[in-house]
DNA sequence: GCCTAGGTCCCGTAT
DNA sequence: ATACGGGGCCTAGGC
């Protein structure tokens, strides 16, 4: 019907409303409904929400979200990984999401449906957390002490692999430093490329390895070699970035009375 | 056009969409856009996503949510309050959602609007949530017997981790009881509290501890330190307030397993 | 306004 | 599997 759309209908009965989300169910399609209803949660808890207008959501992985007019929180949810089972009973339309553990239930009772649609999404792009790419080198050369204090950055290798390390520095007693950053957590082969750069140099270097986190065994293989761990605090680094940008863009927005 | 609704539109242009938004955020509607976007982040941390297909949905009280096709949590938000900007700029529709305090930025740029709607839902109903922390003492101070039969509750611990037990009592056969409860399954580390409570006493003390479950690992050092587990009925205990969560249809529901 | 505690927290990693 | 800590946690209540 609509590209990527499994379909949508306005007003279905009940029995077609179950059938439709039987079918998106089965078919892995996330499912948006607009309807009257009301709710019904047990487990940890237990709650009770009447008759009502709101937004149900159903995700392809069983993830449930009811939401109503406001609030950025769902009224009543379930995670993922929950069994979903639908269809019609004493007039009434019902859909149970079941958890397993800890055992769980939601069931929502629908008197009415407005609108319902079905839609596979598509969407394979990365999550990516803090300052982009660029940005996060550029701000790490301006702010060096996010590294470690004291340290003045001498070189930075601004693409990719290429067996030189992201930065080379000196330290607050004067030692030269090879300094490897990774925006996410690093593991044994980001103590492995750090040690490539430190074999590669002659001469006394400290080798640091600086990222958001660390594995066990990478810490342990970087500790036995003598070399540095620095706690990046991804947070920290972000609310270093200009505002400006995004204000500008509102700015520019308002004063043209918007689109 | 449909009850309640506002209107919808499918693949409508950036323009047409940006003007249906804007007109729905000064109308207090609730919006629910599918397309092609990507979305930054910027205040308290900062987050870059690529384009991709998700849902948006942004509410009348400023709430703002992005929805990936998995996962109970939104990729990206706005709590309540924020301010909502829309307009169409070199080509792409964009959505700036502004959050004062902390000063947060999230911004939408949609490169395709799949289907776009605006309800205004009714839904006056009050939300009733079962036994609450309080609630839930309040309950098993009246009905001691929940816990086990014969029981009487001695003292009552009101605020958290204080050395001091949930509750002391003394059993029907008189001996001197110390009672730690949970709301959930119980763990190693309510062993432990437990323990604590009866090695600050003096002279001879039951201890038990009564959760609606416990791990394996708990009730095995339970069991080797000599205490006792009373399995907390949350059913029957939800069933001695007002609101009943656990009436009759889910059950049968649960029984005859699903439609 | 700031701070604290609770949550059906959820969600990851480590054990 | 369970335990533990972090989160743009959010939200409500206290001061």
């Amino acid at each position: 019907m609509l590209c990527h759309m499994n379909g949508i209908m306005f007003y279905p009965l009940l029995e077609e409303a179950g059938d439709f989300i039987n079918s998106s169910v089965r078919g892995k399609k996330l499912i948006i409904c607009i309807g009257l209803f009301s709710v019904e949660y047990l487990g940890r808890s237990s709650s009770n929400l009447g008759l009502g207008e709101r937004v149900l959501m159903v995700k392809e992985d069983g993830s449930v979200l009811v939401h109503r007019r406001v609030g950025y929180e769902p009224v009543n949810w379930q995670p993922a990984g929950c069994i979903i089972r639908c269809g019609v009973r004493d007039g009434k339309l019902l859909l149970l999401s079941e958890r397993r553990r800890p055992k769980e239930f939601l069931k929502v009772v629908f008197d009415k449906v407005y609108l319902i649609t079905s839609t596979s999404l598509v969407d394979e792009a990365r999550f990516e957390i803090g300052p982009v790419e660029n940005e996060f080198y550029d701000l790490l050369m301006a702010h060096p002490e996010y590294i470690e204090e004291g340290l003045r950055i001498v070189s930075r290798q601004k693409s990719m692999p290429s067996g030189i390390p992201d930065f080379t520095g000196k330290d607050s007693k004067g030692n030269y430093v090879i300094i490897e950053v990774k925006r996410s957590m690093a593991g044994v082969d980001s103590v492995k490329q750090l040690d490539r750069y430190m074999k590669s140099q002659r001469g006394h270097f400290r080798g640091i390895l600086c990222a958001p986190s660390i594995t066990k065994s990478a810490l342990l293989i970087l500790k036995k070699k003598g070399y540095d761990f620095r706690r990046l605090n991804l947070k920290a680094l972000s609310s270093l970035v200009a505002f400006k940008p995004y204000e500008e863009t509102l700015d520019r927005h308002l004063e043209e009375g918007g689109s």
